[in-house]
DNA sequence: CACACCCTGCGCAAAATTGCACAAAACCTG
DNA sequence: CAGGTTTTGTGCAATTTTGCGCAGGGTGTG
């Protein structure tokens, strides 16, 4: 059964009985509609109606059609009810991706954003891998650096990430406090192990030591968090984070050039949405508390 | 949802994940495709897909959309499956009519004929009034008298009724015999009650006798029958029936002119199904035997 | 019995749909 | 990393579909 329009056709024709009633039902011409029945017939080879002049009678295959197609109208009537709707409320799924650094903020927010709309489903994926939003992989991702630039994703400015030069305790008291920029020489520290970190401090970090002092590197945000508490060396944190761990030393006033910039990126195709504007909404104000 | 055909094409869109996969399973150009996605989401308000290099991702509404129509084609193929078979198996009604005379002759084909098809209903329609194919009210009728000539009806000559004058015994010997056509206006008769029966031994009772002589008249054939059997006077009566009546008594040979015709009907849309086919060449094949 | 009304059916022209060719972009593979 | 493949997207022309007007026929009603 190709062509399901004539279906509807015959489906109207089968309810009102007549030809220039179903015509009207449709907005076509009756003209229309004639060759519609006609044209259904004669696919299938079956008699749907007889004709006469007080109109069209369903036969029992009429009938049977005339069941089926009352039992699809239903069903496309509560998907456009549906669809319309899901557009507007918020529920479903709401697909959010960060890096993993991020979590520490967003799921808070998440939480609060989940409880304030009993029919959503939270999933937020972090990982090493990007989850792309063209794949419809995710709703909303929370990128740093540099603003993306990928078509058919509509990206905004978020916040600019305070970082600050951190060190422990125990390293203060065996390497003594950093003395200003000329001192970072004499000190050693926590860096990444990508050497292409585009990173703003840590281009600003390569700019300013040699290559020999970062003597604890890693691949992992979080980890390089953990040598800094265990005292391996100085290292760049966000103010946010730093203000959740305890003990920790500031070595230098913040620079603003250290600062990076997040952003939130969202699908073209869903951007408009409801769902994913009044999420973007809620973040940006939930997000205002970390500023201070 | 009006226009079901865009329905049908954003279903296999979400179906294959492609356009172009979509296009090649439903016959159609992909731009065509592409144009059915866009009207479709124009008119609802509501992104179907989101479009990237590899293809179309249906998004949650999307996937609704797959579900029901996945659901919407499962029931049109089925659909299609018993309406194909419908026009070939005998099943469903088979619904007759006649003149109730004819009952006698048909019930016993019709009672054979639902045997032979135990899935067939049988709806046997007999009264004054005229059951009319062209609404659907019967499949075949079974007509008497002059061709019938209505159009959308296929009309075919089924066999000519032997008609013969009878009496009861107690008449003969209240009367006496018939002594050929001369001796009928010292005779009295069962006829119709309808003056101007076009039934054509009707007409020779007509032109052959004067009016007073008809003593007895009914307006049904089954009460002239009866009529004839208590005595009240000689009466038309098919060979047939008279050879179930015992004690009738033959007033005259058989004029070919009393001989009236029966006509099988059907309606042009019925006519070549199968279900129609078959019970009217059984039909036929039972009636072979009325002949003898 | 005649009139008015409604429904079907058909030819022709207008309109909408579709197909085609081509471009551009992304992905896979060797 | 470059070539080949696959995919979407768009302007233009051909085709199909549709709408319009009118004729024909049947039905019901006054």
């Amino acid at each position: 059964m190709e062509n399901w329009d004539e279906v509807r056709t015959a489906y109207q024709v089968a309810r009102m009985g007549t030809v220039s009633g179903a015509a009207e039902v449709l907005g076509v011409h009756h003209a229309t509609v004639i060759r519609h029945i006609d044209a259904i017939e004669a696919r299938l080879g079956v008699k749907l109606f007889q004709r006469h002049a007080r109109g069209y009678t369903p036969t029992e295959s009429g009938q049977d059609l005339l069941r089926v197609a009352q039992a699809t109208d239903d069903q496309f009537s509560q998907l456009v009810g549906r669809l319309k709707g899901q557009g507007d409320e918020v529920s479903g799924e709401l697909v959010v991706t960060s890096l993993s650094s991020m979590s520490h903020l967003l799921v808070p927010v998440l939480t609060e954003f989940q409880q304030m709309h009993p029919g959503l489903v939270i999933r937020y994926l972090t990982g090493e891998r990007l989850f792309r939003l063209e794949y419809g992989e995710a709703h909303v991702a929370l990128r740093a650096g540099n603003a993306p630039d990928q078509p058919d994703n509509v990206v905004q400015p978020f916040l600019k990430q305070k970082i600050g030069l951190f060190a422990a305790q125990s390293y203060v008291d065996q390497h003594g406090p950093l003395k200003g920029v000329d001192d970072l020489k004499n000190h050693q520290f926590v860096g990444t192990d990508n050497q292409e970190s585009r990173a703003p401090f840590n281009k600003w970090l390569r700019e300013h030591t040699t290559e020999d002092t970062i003597i604890f590197r890693c691949s992992d945000g979080v980890a390089m968090q953990e040598a800094v508490m265990a005292g391996a060396g100085i290292g760049f944190m966000s103010m946010w984070e730093a203000s959740r761990r305890p003990g920790l030393i500031k070595m230098m006033d913040s620079q603003v050039e250290w600062e990076g910039s997040l952003w939130l990126v969202t699908h073209v195709d869903l951007h408009r949405t409801n769902k994913v504007q009044s999420f973007l909404s809620f973040l940006k104000e939930r997000a205002k508390a970390w500023q201070e």
